[in-house]
RNA sequence: UGGGGCGUCGUCAAGUGGCAAGACACAUGGUUUUGGUCCAUGCAUUCGCAGGUUCGAAUCCUGCCGCCCCAACCA
């Protein structure tokens, strides 16, 4: 009961005391506003994706972060489109995003909104700014804009519009508004300070005429805000409490104060900013991602060698292993570069727990068990997860002539090779022990078939006199097996840096796809349905691909097991 | 260069004045009908560097070094 520490120990001090421990800075920041009464006790979070691409691993770790935090909390989460830029933005990449986000398991529930939803208010801010004469429609050009806004070193100088009467810049702004000038002609420009030692704050723009369709609005607006004036206000008009995003939106706090300081919202939203993710053996930038897909070096965004959510979910990732993945990089302000192994740990410790193991044979080799009678066929009985005795055993036919990998068999193997070899013997996985009798070699001297006996007493896998063998090979009844397609992924690039030294598409990994055409899988596999994951074993972990046709399945490997022999041979 | 950030094991990452958590990776040994899993052990006398304050510093102070972001009518 009572222990050393004393009577000021009580249960409630331990107990937030454990609730502080090892928080990461954000939620440390918000149980410091929650302890302050800040926000009436509420936490509201958002994740405000531009729709212009695909989502991928690194939205993935933006997204369970404000997700995260808003369910730990007992909070809320939207999803908000930052839809502020028509030329740009497509309903395709809308539906691909919430795709990506349900399977993610990030629910906004209800909460579903778009920055296109505020344009009416935002207008009427932007007057309320031009009233106030804390904003003004400039005739400044693209180019003399850049001008006029001087240099990190240097302050820039005043537009000759900055002092235009507020009613001239609100007919302005009507005018811009209704279309009646052309693109570029006019903007409308926050009056802050052109001295201001963050360029963001020199006079930053609001608007601009775009006469462009919108996914949304159609052809109602011929102007557009800017990203900077519509960010925080979305943020206040949804009540959101912490808005969080990355590190290079770290200069623009000032300005997303400012607007929030200066117009009449209904909530004051505070902006804090985290280190984007980066992983070894890929590129993370949308521009990067689109140039793949747009030059062909991989098949679409949903290409298994993608870090694309839809990539990923393809290769056969599972939402749980990247929840894991996130949870387990954690949330911090130094910029950094994952270990890809990571990733890949946190699929192989979910798919140990949980996945089938079955057999399939990637490039077989023929073995016919000379002893065992022709024409007969027995069903062994196999455990589908040594690590789930709830997963059950399923029966898979053996008969006298089987495929085994050709990597399992080796003519001259050093004495730790524990595989198939002439004179040796060996367990077949669930069945019998077999010899290697003699090698059949074809007029190339290539090895076409392997003659073995067994020993019928070893059914099921031990040999009633005591002896052992060292290894045991998976295999699959030559006339029983499935024909398949297996895709062999592997990482994209060669390089864990590729964008450092030269262009990344020079790392492109030439093998980074092997696609085997004859492989054998045992016949329970010939049923399953698209996304199957399971694990080949002594290979890896496979996921059926969408591709497969009936009786003609296609599996992807998802990542191949540790592997300690390839370790071995490695360092000869 | 002006401003804004950041520097703790190979990679992430705790720690915020009391004497370096954890995970991945790696290494060694054991178990094993997957050379998988699992188990055991090892892996930063040191926290970018240099001074200083202190009984005591990764944590405080000073200076320096390095890396990232900002000069789109992109987000």
């Amino acid at each position: 009961m009572s222990d050393e520490r004393g009577p000021n120990v009580g249960a409630e001090s331990s107990e937030s005391a454990e609730n502080t421990e090892n928080l990461d800075f954000i939620r440390t920041f918000v149980t410091e506003d929650l302890a302050a009464g800040k926000n009436e006790g509420r936490v509201h979070t958002r994740f405000p994706p531009e729709p212009n691409g695909y989502l991928h691993i690194g939205h993935a770790k933006a997204i369970l972060i404000s997700f995260g935090i808003a369910q730990e909390f007992g909070g809320k989460f939207n999803l908000r489109f930052d839809d502020t830029n028509p030329e740009k933005e497509e309903q395709e990449y809308v539906d691909a995003i919430m795709r990506d986000m349900k399977w993610l398991g990030a629910d906004w529930e209800d909460r579903l909104y778009h920055s296109s939803d505020y344009f009416d208010t935002l207008y009427e801010w932007a007057q309320h700014l031009i009233r106030e004469g804390k904003a003004y429609v400039c005739s400044l050009n693209g180019e003399e804009i850049r001008e006029y806004r001087g240099t990190v070193t240097e302050p820039g100088r005043p537009s000759p519009d900055r002092d235009r009467p507020a009613a001239e810049s609100l007919e302005l702004l009507e005018g811009m508004k209704n279309g009646d000038f052309d693109e570029g002609a006019y903007t409308v420009r926050a009056k802050i300070d052109m001295a201001h030692a963050n360029m963001l704050m020199r006079d930053p723009l609001l608007y601009r005429i775009r006469k462009a369709k919108h996914h949304r609005t159609g052809d109602k607006w011929n102007i557009y805000p800017m990203y900077d004036y519509a960010h925080g206000q979305g943020d206040a008009i949804e009540g959101i409490t912490h808005s969080l995003c990355s590190l290079e939106f770290e200069v623009h706090r000032p300005l997303y104060d400012w607007f929030i300081e200066n117009l009449p919202v209904p909530h004051v939203p505070r902006q804090i900013e985290f280190a984007r993710l980066n992983l070894t053996y890929t590129v993370m930038s949308k521009r990067k991602l689109l140039q793949l897909v747009n030059e062909g070096h991989v098949t679409g965004w949903d290409d298994p060698r993608m870090p694309t959510i839809c990539g990923l979910r393809r290769l056969g990732y599972t939402p749980t292993s990247i929840r894991r993945f996130c949870d387990t990089i954690g949330v911090a302000k130094r910029d950094s570069t994952v270990d890809l192994d990571l990733l890949k740990w946190s699929l192989r410790e979910e798919l140990n727990r949980t996945a089938d193991r079955v057999m399939a044979v990637l490039r077989p080799l023929k073995v016919v068990i000379t002893n065992y009678p022709e024409g007969q066929t027995e069903q062994v009985e196999c455990v589908n997860n040594p690590e789930d005795e709830s997963a059950g055993t399923r029966r898979v036919p053996f008969s006298r002539e089987i495929y085994i990998e050709q990597d399992d068999f080796r003519e001259e193997a050093p004495r730790k090779f524990f595989r198939l070899k002439p004179g040796k013997e060996v367990r077949l996985k669930h069945a019998y022990f077999i010899t290697c009798d003699e090698v059949i070699k074809d007029d190339a001297g290539n090895i076409v078939e392997l003659r073995c006996s067994y020993d019928p007493e070893t059914k099921g896998g031990n040999a009633p006199d005591g002896r052992k063998v060292k290894g045991t090979l998976h295999w699959v009844s030559a006339e029983h097996a499935v024909d398949a397609e297996v895709r062999l992924y592997d990482n994209l690039f060669r390089e864990p840096f590729p964008e450092e030294g030269g262009h990344f598409l020079d790392h492109l990994n030439p093998d980074s796809l092997e696609v085997l055409k004859d492989a054998k899988l045992e016949p329970g596999l010939a049923s399953v349905e698209d996304n199957y994951r399971c694990q080949f074993m002594r290979q890896g972990y496979f996921c059926r691909d969408e591709d497969s046709r009936p009786g003609a399945p296609v599996f992807n490997r998802t990542v191949t097991l540790k592997d300690s022999w390839a370790k071995i041979e490695a360092r000869k």
